[in-house]
RNA sequence: GGAGCGGUGGCAGAGCGGACGAAUGCACCGGUCUUGAAAACCGGCGGCCCGCAAGGGCCCGAGGGUUCGAAUCCCUCCCGCUCCGCCA
């Protein structure tokens, strides 16, 4: 959520900056004009109270003179002026909702140095590591969707006959890789963040907080009856420990990690990746996630993104890096990089993690504020990255480390295989 | 799920129709004293909104209602605690 006093104070801006998002500003017209309309209403609402109560302190005082006639005459008008109060306030109240739930909908104005673009194809690559498209076997070209039936780790008929379209099941030594790779992303990152095991099932504020909702509701489970959301990611439930706090600005930045099932109902995406472990309704990621001050915040950025490619690296994956240029930004978003892994066998580069900085786009919508030096208080920044999204990394592990014969088990993954070093 | 009790400032905790944004204690910040610290004493100390300011308004779990006036009375909901039931 933008602060409507920049709207307010420099409309020409927030427009201008919308405006490489390919936002036009008649949304920030229209929202100005509302505030200033609830503004009004509301000072004219004041005005009548300050009234009401100076009426009601002279009936009492009225009364306790035993003056019973002007206590009356003094309640009358009180009355009379109470009406339009409760209109005023009505008034007063419907417009500032209408306030909030355009601001709720309208995006995170993106960082200066956000590269411009209209689309995912202007995203520039930052750099490519460990990638000779030359470099691979025969063995490695063929698909994981081919290599996962053929050494009985990956099961997906019979994921879809328990829970349709777009699940998936992984067996034997392909489950303990899936559970591998969550182990090992929470283990090197555990020298800086906080291990959380959050709710996976969230209210709609929750949700609001993060920006998944009101406008894309579309995207995520509902679990209707009783009112709640199943999470898209673990930065969810992050995002709101914390919501409608003021944090110790002593213990910033404040840092956590979580591993959690996420689900999407890849609304719009039928039929896209279909195959193998692409794109799934239900997939395991490890996620890191901060709050820090403004100050803080570009540093964090950095290393979330260091942390995310050495855990890539490490994994011995190729893989390259990616800024998101503004028309293909998130709506939270304020800056943002990918990480995309390259996986031999379907020759494609997939993307495995999304680090981004909100400013304090989230801290509005969630009301996370920290006292700053000067007095008062402020939104704190929140920023969040992928650690390691598990079916993509898992499908270029089977396909790089297929030798034709088996897939060997990456180095740093041996301690979680229980002697075991091939899966087969 | 049933019954009982309860939700007040960072925490504890008073207030139970009018002068209450709210006693008191603790915590916290500044000062005095001290070589330094502790103790003691003095002062300060919630958040949000409007306003250049002066100032004004709102917030006692949430939402409605009664009243000239609600933290205080009534209704609905949410949350917590205790007991019972069920349960991995």
């Amino acid at each position: 959520m933008l602060d409507i006093r920049r709207i307010r104070t420099e409309p020409d801006v927030v427009k201008a900056a919308l405006a490489r998002r390919g936002i036009d500003g008649s949304d920030i017209d229209r929202v100005a004009a509302l505030d200033e309309q609830q503004r009004r209403l509301a000072a004219e609402r004041d005005e009548v109270r300050v009234q009401v109560k100076a009426l009601s302190k002279q009936v009492g005082a009225l009364h306790r003179d035993g003056k019973a006639d002007e206590a009356a005459a003094a309640q009358a008008q009180s009355r009379a002026l109470g009406e339009r109060e409760q209109t005023l306030a009505a008034e007063a109240a419907a417009a500032a909702a209408e306030v909030r739930e355009l601001l709720l909908r309208i995006p995170n104005l993106p960082h200066p140095d956000a590269p411009d673009g209209a689309s995912e194809a202007d995203n520039p690559v930052v750099r490519v590591v460990g990638f000779d498209p030359d470099g691979y076997e025969p063995a490695q070209r063929i698909p994981h969707w081919d290599l996962g039936p053929r050494y009985g780790i990956l099961d997906n008929e019979r994921a879809v006959k328990i829970s349709g379209a777009m699940f998936t099941m992984q067996r034997k030594g392909g489950a303990t890789l899936a559970r591998a790779l969550t182990q090992y992303a929470l283990d090197r990152n555990a020298d800086a963040f906080e291990e959380v095991r959050p709710p996976s099932l969230v209210l709609s504020e929750t949700l609001t907080a993060t920006g998944q909702l009101p406008k894309f509701a579309d995207d995520a489970y509902a679990i209707e009856r009783d009112d709640l959301w199943a999470i898209p990611t673990a930065e969810v439930p992050l995002t709101s420990i914390h919501r409608d706090e003021i944090i110790d600005t002593a213990s910033l930045p404040l840092r956590f990690m979580a591993a959690t099932s996420c689900y999407r109902r890849e609304a719009g995406s039928a039929g896209r990746d279909t195959r193998g472990m692409l794109r799934t309704h239900e997939f395991d990621k490890c996620e890191v996630f901060a709050y820090a001050t403004p100050e803080q915040a570009p540093e964090l950025l950095d290393d979330l993104i260091d942390r995310a490619e050495r855990g890539i690296a490490d994994l011995g994956l190729a893989y390259r890096v990616l800024e998101i240029c503004t028309g293909d930004l998130g709506q939270s978003h304020h800056r943002s990089f990918d990480i995309e892994v390259y996986a031999p066998g379907t020759d494609q580069w997939l993307e495995v993690s999304s680090v981004s900085w909100f400013s304090d786009y989230q801290a509005r919508r969630g009301n996370i504020r920290y006292r700053p030096g000067g007095g008062g208080t402020a939104m704190v920044h929140t920023l969040n990255g992928s650690a390691l999204a598990v079916p993509r990394v898992w499908a270029a592990i089977v396909e790089t480390y297929h030798d034709g014969d088996a897939i060997a088990v990456p180095e740093v993954l041996l301690p979680y295989f229980r002697g075991s070093t091939r899966i087969a």
